[in-house]
Parts: C-alpha cells; sequence; structure tokens
DNA sequence: CTTATTTCAGATGAACTGAAATGC
DNA sequence: CGCATTTCAGTTTATCTGAAATAA
C-alpha cells in the first residue's frame, strides 16, 4: 500500500535540511564560543551589518521568528554591549539597533573562520552548484514566506 | 575595511538554510498537530519507515543528535504507541525500535499534505533544480559530518 | 578492562503564547 | 479608535552534559 506512494523514495527535504542546519549551527557554536557567543547571536550581528536601523520588530519579521523571540536575542546582544539602541526621533516607539564597535570587532575576529567553514561545508561543490543552492534556498523561503526573495 | 570582504555581500548560507528550516518546520508543525505530533517526532517516523530495525543509539547517529536526545524522542512516540521496542536477541544491550500499525496510519494519514508541503516550497524550480538541491543538500550534510552521504 | 547502549537527572537555548504599556 | 512596537511573565520543545546500570 504506503510501500508504492513516492513520498517514502526518498528521504524528506525537510530532513535533510534540518540535519544541514544542526551540524552546521553546531560548527559554528563552537567557532564563536571563546567570543562569549552563540551561533545565532553571531547571525544575527551579520544581519544588523549588511541592514543598518532596523528595530527590532523589523528584525524578527526578517527572520521568521516573533517580536518576543527577537526581543530575548537584541536584549542578550545589548547586554554584552555588541549593540546598542536608540529611540526613532520620527516614531519614538521604534527602537533602533545598531552595532557598536565591540560588536564589529567581533564580527571582524571570527568572519575568516566563518567563511571558512561555509567553504567547507560545500566542498565537493562547484561555484555554479553553489550559486544554484543559493537561489534555491532563496526560493525555498520565499515560498515558505508568501513573500518575495529577500529584503 | 571589513565592508571590502567578501562575507559581507551576501547573507550567510547557514543564515538561509535556519530560516528555512524555521518556516518549513513551522508549516509541518501546522499539518501534523492535529494527529498529536511534532514535526520532529512525524519526521522520526518516516525515518524508522525507511530504516527498520534501528536501535536509538542508532538513530541518534543517523540524525546527527546525541543517544539521550534521542532518547527523548523515542520515548514520547513510545508513550504514543507509534513505535514499540523489542530487545535484539543476539546483542541484548539493544532495544530495536518498530514502527506499530498506528505509527503507519499516521504515517499515511499525512503523507498527501506532507508532500504537498514540500512541493510548495519547492514551486518555481524545475525538477532537475530540485534534484541538484537535494543533492547539494547531502554534500554538505556529509562534508558537515566528515562521513559519506547518507546511510 | 574497555566500550556500547540505555536510562536518570538536571541545565540551557531558542522558540512560543498571552497580556500590558506606549505611541502612531 | 485601531494598529505597531516594545516589554513582562510564563511555557514548551529540543537540544545538551554528567553519571550510573547493564551487557558485549
Amino acid at each position: 500500500m504506503s510501500e508504492s506512494m513516492s513520498a517514502g523514495r526518498e528521504p524528506m527535504l525537510l530532513y535533510l535540511i534540518k540535519q544541514v542546519e544542526l551540524a552546521a549551527r553546531s560548527r559554528l557554536d563552537d567557532i564563536v564560543r571563546p567570543g562569549g557567543m552563540t551561533a545565532l547571536q553571531y547571525t544575527a550581528l551579520t544581519v544588523l551589518e549588511r541592514h543598518a536601523d532596523m528595530s527590532s520588530a523589523q528584525l524578527a519579521r526578517h527572520s521568521f521568528v516573533t517580536a518576543q523571540s527577537m526581543a530575548d536575542l537584541i536584549g542578550a546582544l545589548e547586554a554584552r554591549g555588541l549593540i546598542e539602541r536608540y529611540r526613532d526621533r520620527t516614531d519614538r516607539r521604534r527602537l533602533v539597533v545598531a552595532l557598536t564597535a565591540e560588536g564589529r570587532a567581533l564580527l571582524d575576529r571570527y568572519r575568516e573562520e566563518v567563511t571558512a567553514l561555509e567553504a567547507s561545508m560545500v566542498t565537493g561543490l562547484l561555484p555554479d552548484e553553489v550559486a544554484m543552492l543559493r537561489r534555491a534556498l532563496n526560493t525555498c523561503r520565499a515560498n515558505l514566506a508568501g513573500k518575495t526573495p529577500v529584503p
């Protein structure tokens, strides 16, 4: 009965994605742990580096999590002095997040190792294939969000 | 200074992978919640369907988690009656996991919806591109594990 | 003796929901 | 008023580490 269906033939894509996420995050945690950060925190810093002047709520939408979850993360980064926040003058509800010098220094400190981790992850794939992987993941992300590619 | 480096140009692959995993898991949770399961539990059942007669420790290695983490998951599935365990006669340390009829029924009950979720996730990609995505993820998984593709 | 499997106990990280305060 | 942002409080899920029992 069910063994004739196609879904059982190959592992779910969701399973593969989860495995890669789990293994990659574990490696990234090892890299940034000496800096007193988690992989998630480091990743958030890289997002802030690419997107200045975002509020916590904007970051939450950008990252597919609730505003409350992002507030926890932002709070931890602020407590560590890696970011600071200031009130937006034109909309005083918003607390705009900015990297501090220390935050930038930590990003720089681990940039090479993180780049090397990503490179080791895609070892055996051609440059075109890596570009294709990136494009496919962006498509998946957009499809799951019901939105256009990436802000 | 750091803005001339390549790492800052595009979002990290790790970030994209995490976003897709988060969004996809959330959708899968919605699908299987009526069955009283989490996405993780459903995924574990699909692994058991494809790999019979595995012990919890083997499953843990297969899934990149500790034996203790897998024991929690297996314990929940057993408590729900979706799997059962029996002692391996030739190695009495091992408790071999087997799907129950109820476990198979739940797999069948959600198979179509889960297949549709994966299909919707890769909407806009050609079949070749989906195959390439799967292959690339397998490569990443193997590279991160320091092992050969998949058991 | 060493190693593998399982189990027990506790800790942590990272997400969630609900509710309230503030400001647009 | 309704909506967005932030914060506070509590909860859940999914991982981890450490330690002990059993068996190969």
